[in-house]
DNA sequence: TGGAGTCAATGAACCGGTTCATTAGCGGGG
DNA sequence: CCCCGCTAATGAACCGGTTCATTGACTCCA
């Protein structure tokens, strides 16, 4: 029987408090870096760990100490290419504190957000960043406000109790706004995500902000939200360019759907630059190489998850800091090749 | 004081045992589907659970029964963009089946791999997927044949006793190598990454097969071997198309280093497909949708996720299977514009 | 009717740490 | 010399589940 093996194999407090001549007491005080240890006796228990070979259990230090060292960290979709670098990041932060990171996807789904949280509770964990699919969910509200852990939103920003770290979306839409209308474009067609959710909302205010002060009316048939997919974003490309009197500039602001809409262009023998302008709402290696290179929007993803993991540290210590504290990380316009005056 | 609070707040299995009128045993027979129990009392602890609004304690789970439902996976450096797919997939198979997801990073360091092996020990993790950096590190195997739990190695191959997922990268090489030899190329540059793991040793000996085959040789100094960032391959293509008696085609087998490599030709004037014939060692948005289109190999990393997390289930299921399990995914080669017979 | 056999339910011991009330030891002041 | 106060170490109780030997009820058959 294996369990018996193993069982008597692992070395536990006992055995190294029987082999350093000491309490189990003063073995975990040593493991705990307690104050109320003489250099002798803790330098006698590390000789015995290191002998034995000891190694702590984390799952019953957990058991007893209430917390777990795990940071939850659930996210959309981790498919997209970029935020890797946000979790990389922030799993470098979370690990030099001595915290393990746990994984999960919500599918964009409120009751997979919610069971997610119950999952986290269960498991103790200490701290959780996550996205929202709607903000303005009843039960995922009810579901945060019932979570014994700190909480962190991930550019989500309408819950005034949380923290959040966030890109400055709108400013990012206003700079591309106004850029296409100085160059003389009045049909500006935008892919946006998810509206329930704070980056598109927010770039649709950049939008109309930088409509607003060019003293220009959007027409609203060009805007085409809840563009999901790659697919998502070739179909609504596609539409786009069919209309009797399409755009003369598109704004993928769509997080990774340029993908879609370079392939719907190319299908339909419209070249990016001449054709069509087109805006990157995010930076990418296909961005920056494409023929013509793309005009984008650019913002730091590592800071984000740096921020958002040192956030949720100073949280979960416990210092005594206002509730919901906003961090953004400032927006820039990259200009490149593809958008040019429009043609006429 | 909060701690206080929360845990005069927390039903256990003893409130709901007495609220059911029944004793702890069988509320923890009901929690883990034991068959000996009514369906009568069943339904009567459920209710009792459902209206304390009871959650299991995980950790106390784990501390009793000694298995976590925690699966790791560590990789060098989750940064990779297509490595997101593999990661979901598995994470997908693996919540299904009621284990969540622990994340970290290697840094492709074989004393991080030791400590994180260690990590995972600690926190009594059921199963582990992994890359290493070096196979052949004593260390290394020292604590993988040390690990308690049954751990999966994700495209890397050497070693007999543990199960793993691969991709047939030498098959790829090989395909990409007659292509570029029957197109009349004789001088293919080739940046592979690191060549102590399985991924770059296999594309080089389908280079080298490739070569056999049609009784060519290769020119050694055209091999640019452990090319590891963006910016290596873009050193390491400049001073490829730097030398003497250039390159006609590069190989970029090293994973999403096409970006780099295409800047340097960018900077240096070169252009793709005219100039040099080139080919991406993995598939992307990029290579798709560059000018011209850009020749590259591909597979299917989201059956790998699959694939790992449903041999590892199996493994930690302990269903008497062989030891050292390999399955490899087949690659394509996908041509495209950027490869073109060779100038002369 | 009694005894063997089945099956469901019980609850105390246990998992491996941490915590804290208690004790032991020591120095200094009266 | 005694007592007080302080510090360091002790070890039993505890965290919240699971496990399993034991009990009790019930059926079946001689």
């Amino acid at each position: 029987m294996p369990s018996q093996t193993r069982r008597s194999q692992t070395v536990k407090v006992r055995d190294v408090a029987r082999e350093a001549g000491v309490a189990v007491g003063t073995v975990s005080r040593v493991l705990n870096d307690h104050p109320t240890v003489t250099r002798e006796l803790r330098e006698r228990v590390e000789r015995a760990m290191a002998h034995l070979g000891y190694e702590v259990d984390v799952t019953a230090q957990s058991m007893r100490a209430g917390r777990s060292r795990l940071v939850a960290c659930a996210i959309r979709d981790f498919d997209i290419p970029r935020f890797a670098l946000f979790i990389k990041e922030a799993e470098a932060v979370l690990r030099e504190a001595g915290y393990t990171l746990l994984l999960a996807s919500t599918t964009n789904r409120p009751e997979v957000e919610i069971a997610l949280l119950s999952a986290f509770r269960r498991r103790r964990v200490d701290g959780v960043m996550m996205t929202l699919s709607d903000e303005q969910h009843r039960d995922v509200r009810e579901a945060l406000s019932e979570a014994p852990m700190p909480v962190l939103l991930i550019d989500r920003d309408r819950i005034e109790a949380l923290d959040r770290v966030t890109a400055d979306h709108r400013q990012g839409a206003r700079l591309v706004t106004s850029h296409l209308l100085g160059l003389g474009h009045r049909r500006i067609a935008m892919l946006v995500g998810d509206t329930k959710a704070f980056p598109s909302r927010s770039r649709l205010e950049g939008l109309r902000e930088a409509y607003a002060a060019a003293g220009v009316m959007p027409d609203p048939r060009l805007l085409r939200d809840n563009v999901l997919s790659s697919e998502e974003a070739y179909r609504a490309t596609a539409s786009l360019m069919s209309l009797a009197d399409p755009p003369t500039a598109l704004f993928v602001a769509a997080m990774d759907m340029l993908g879609g809409c370079l392939r719907a262009l190319r299908t339909m023998g419209i070249a990016v630059g001449d054709g069509i302008s087109v805006v990157a709402g995010s930076d990418s290696d296909l961005a920056e190489l494409h023929t013509p290179p793309i005009t984008a929007i650019a913002w730091d993803l590592a800071a984000m998850g740096r921020h958002a993991a040192t956030m949720l540290l100073e949280r979960m210590r416990g210092d005594e800091i206002e509730r919901g504290r906003g961090l953004a990380v400032p927006t820039e316009l990259i200009i490149r090749g593809s958008t040019r005056p429009v043609a006429n």
